[in-house]
Formats: C-alpha cells, sequence, structure tokens
DNA sequence: GCTCAGGTAGAGGGATCACTCTACACCGTC
DNA sequence: GACGGTGTAGAGTGATCCCTCTACCTGAGC
C-alpha cells in the first residue's frame, strides 16, 4: 500500500527532524512512524534507506509551502516567498535544514549529498522561476540558504534582511 | 600541560571536520588527538566535552582566518572577507559549517545551541566593523551564512554572487 | 470456509560503543 | 635514589543498537 508507505514518511520525517539523525534509534523511529519493525524494514530496509524516505518526503512538503499559490507579481512572488521561508523555520525547523543536517550527520555519504544538491537546485530553479529572477538562481540560493541560517539568531529581523536583499537583486538587474 | 589540551583540540578538531560527529567512536579521537585514551579523558571527561573542545578550537581558527591583517579600506575589506570565506570553505571544510553540524548531530543539546549562537554573533559583529557596515550584522550574516552553504553547489561562483550582494547592501547605506 | 497478502508483537544475535580501571614508563626535583 | 606528576597501553564492563526471525492476527476475494 503507498497509504502505509506514506504514513512511514512522514513518520520518519517528524522523527528526524525533532530529535536530529544521530539520536533516534530505529525502535524510535518505529514508534513515529506507527508501524511495527518488520513493516518498517520491508518499506525502508535499512537505517540509511528510512533517512533517504524521510528527506523525500521533506522535499515534497517543502516546496509545496514554498510554491503553491504563490502569487503572479514577481516582487510580491519574492516577499511571499521569504516570509515562507521564515514561516516554514517557525514551524516546521527551528534549527536549520533538514538536508544539511542529513549531510552533516554523515558526510562521507556521497548519496546524502547528492540529495541536498538536487534540493537545492530545484529550491533555486523555481524561486528563480517564480520571481522573474531567472540566471539570478546562485544569488537566490545564498539568500535563501542565508535566511534559513540566520533566522536561528534574529526570527523575523532576519526575513526583512533577506527581503532587502531580494530587492536589491532586482535594481541590480534594471 | 596546556601543549597537550591545544594538541588534543586541534586533533579533535580535525577529527569531527573530517568525520562529521556521529561517526568517529571515541577511540577514533584519541588516535586523531594522538594521546592516550586515559589523557584524552582527563582533559575532556565525556565524548560531549571533546565536541565543545573542537567547536571552541574551530570558533578561534576560524576568527583568524577571516579578520587577521584584513585591509583597512571597507570595500576592499568586505570583498577580501567573502574570498576568505570561500578559501576556507575550500581547503577546511568543502561541506557547510562545522557548528552546525554540531547542533544538527544533537538538537536537543542548549549548550551547543548557545555556542552556535555565540559564535555566529561574533562572527558578524566583527565583520561589520571590519567592512564599515556597522548596525547591519543581519544582512552581513545571511550573506556569509548564504555563502558558506552555497558555496558546496556552486564554488566561486557563490563568492562573486556574495560580493555582489556585499556591494548592494553598501549602495542602499548610502 | 479457505487462502493469502499484509499487518503486529517482540525476543535474540552479533557487533559496537562510551567509559573505567589496572599496571607501568618517564622525568625533573629534592 | 625516592617521589610525585604526567603520560602510555590496553583489557574489561555494561549498555545500546541495527537488524533478523519466529509466531500469530486480520480481513478481503474466490
Amino acid at each position: 500500500m503507498t497509504d502505509t508507505m506514506h504514513k512511514i514518511a512522514a513518520g520518519l520525517e517528524r522523527a528526524f527532524a525533532t530529535h536530529g539523525f544521530a539520536e533516534p534509534s530505529v525502535e524510535d523511529l518505529r514508534d513515529a512512524a506507527g508501524v511495527s519493525l518488520r513493516t518498517l524494514y520491508k518499506y525502508a530496509p535499512s537505517r540509511a534507506d528510512m533517512v533517504l524516505a524521510a528527506l523525500e518526503h521533506r522535499h515534497g512538503r517543502y516546496l509545496s509551502h514554498l510554491f503553491d499559490e504563490l502569487p503572479d507579481a514577481p516582487e510580491a512572488a519574492l516577499d511571499a516567498l521569504l516570509d515562507r521561508v521564515g514561516t516554514w523555520m517557525a514551524t516546521e525547523t527551528s534549527h536549520g535544514c533538514l538536508f544539511h543536517g542529513a549531510v552533516a550527520a554523515e558526510p562521507g555519504n556521497e548519496r546524502l549529498r547528492g540529495v541536498l544538491s538536487r534540493h537545492n537546485a530545484e529550491v533555486a530553479r523555481r524561486a528563480a522561476d517564480a520571481t522573474g529572477l531567472a540566471g539570478r538562481e546562485t544569488e537566490l540560493l545564498v539568500i535563501m540558504e542565508g535566511l534559513t541560517q540566520a533566522w536561528a539568531l534574529h526570527r523575523d529581523a532576519a526575513v526583512e534582511c533577506a527581503k532587502r536583499l531580494g530587492m536589491s537583486l532586482r535594481k541590480q538587474d534594471a
């Protein structure tokens, strides 16, 4: 059942987001997923696969949160986008990006590294699309990643700073 | 001996930077520190203390790398600063900030969280001082953190983007 | 009513890990 | 030459962890 898979992925994401990647044992993950150990291992044959399943689920939810029903006007879209990064931080991860956390927990894992790269690249690409800033993906990535990290220290002030940086980006374009 | 302590801290920093915080066992850390297990535990009575010792050592080295003999002229200082962030990434951490890694490995640890906050705050404060951008600490933090994270994907292009963002910051000021 | 896919519950193996403890070596000082 | 401080070497302990495996339950379809 895809239903079971979805339930497992959602539970795993929640567990890793709350407790990090090092702490939760597979039995903790089983509790979070709400299935038996056997079923958990059926869908994710190793703990590493559980991490990947959680990140995949996270990726979809993050894109949804950032880009669903974003305003059409480019300026409004950029402001809304950065606001949404702020609300994501406030409601979902008070401590940095889950993808960075996964890589940090296992720096030698090239597969994880690839997942992070693809995640970042897709976020930047869609951000550039949505804000009419094609070709400025790298700048957008710097701003969004910077906001994600600085948010822990400065909260809403970091969001406002990111907006100002984003606006200057548009002026440079003109 | 402070000498032994320094040798231990340097070894621990190198081990955690290379292999992350989850993987190295205390015996690995002992090998990296180049002392016996007993001596290691004498200076760092638990594995958590080993993490703190590594971060403290890292903090000093990072500040040194960024701010020692920085140009006096504000514009040149900012460019040099961001270049140095790039060289730090290239030579020391190809995968994100060690402080974030430590927090990510143990999100519930408030002590680690405090260390990260103080680290970021001091870096931002000294960056504002050195570049004549007093009062723009948060913007500088967003740019430097964004560069640190985006570097893994875009290397030198990320540095150039960060410089442009930094320059726009100065124009806003005028 | 039987089957069988897909689920639960949970004990156990084999390995690893953080940490402690004993026994011993070196070296400058009195 | 005795001694105390500082170091090494390494075995052992108790706990935890990832993963496997056995035994059983449930409910829809024929």
